[in-house]
DNA sequence: CTAGAAACATTCAAGCTTTAAATATTCTGA
DNA sequence: TCAGAATATTTAAAGCTTGAATGTTTCTAG
């Protein structure tokens, strides 16, 4: 006999895994009007500035590996490119290319002219917010 | 330039998102115990009696065809059968082995030992709950 | 200084997910 | 009735994501 209160916390479960559905949905529709995938597109959106593979794997919340493979596509159409780090021998600098920005100018446009989040106002949002943070356990994002 | 709103709205999304995978880690973490991938345990999950396909599908938020690659594992491993449905011969009618639902009852009882929603008390999921379905628009789930 | 630990990036294998296309069945309207 | 639209499922191809090595470079304790 499962409790009320499980049950309760399932449903929520189902409900932020649908809202970041509908956000990831919202990114993938206009990410393949520039003809770039859901996932280059977010790499694009968070590479706000030369920045290192791990920074922009943390950036889009995934593994450094994923990254690695997405930035392959990028480069390849020549959107990003892999420099050396200034400082540190290990690590690439990752820049954009002047298409690349211009793309990405494109795509933040895209991205703020209309928003995932339309049903709440700038109030809700902060208290939804508010309630996330409280939710997210830092140190348990991934094996921890 | 871009607005504060825009600014604040991207990191909410990136915190639904945050949220989603330490959701996400939660089941697949429990899920490797009883020898089942995430995907595997969502689908055991959320097949709460006979459904179909689809009904499946929208229940684990994706598509029908991925849907039919995680029940194929399922019927493999002898814990899903796909019948005729009663009454569409177009549907198949998802049913539990024995063992599947024994295995969902040990799942459901891993799922629900803790949550990974901890860090909000009662009063905060219901708030947190009613703004998720405010943000939800019904239609816009997909290709709406 | 130096050996070992740690961090950065990449590769590979395996599994997940989506899209588009194909098949079969049901529904709808003339 | 019957043609066309819509729905349920599946397949194949492409892409996404992770986790476990691997090689290189940096850090740190002694």
């Amino acid at each position: 006999m499962t409790e009320p209160q499980a049950i309760a916390e399932r449903e929520l479960c189902g409900l932020v895994n649908g809202l970041a559905q509908q956000i990831a949905d919202h990114v993938r529709e206009r990410a393949v009007t520039l003809g770039l995938t859901a996932a280059q597109a977010t790499a694009l959106r968070e590479l706000t500035g030369p920045m290192t593979m791990r920074e922009l794997a943390e950036r889009m919340s995934c593994e450094p590996s994923n990254a690695t493979f997405v930035v392959d596509k990028l480069e390849k159409q020549g959107l990003i490119e892999r420099r050396a780090h200034p400082t540190d021998r290990r690590a690439k600098h990752l820049v954009l290319t002047a298409d690349g920005a211009a793309l990405r100018e494109r795509l933040l446009e895209l991205l703020t002219r209309d928003s995932p989040l339309a049903g709440l106002n700038p109030k809700e949002q902060r208290v939804l917010q508010g309630l996330l943070e409280q939710a997210i356990v830092p140190g348990a994002g991934r094996r921890g």
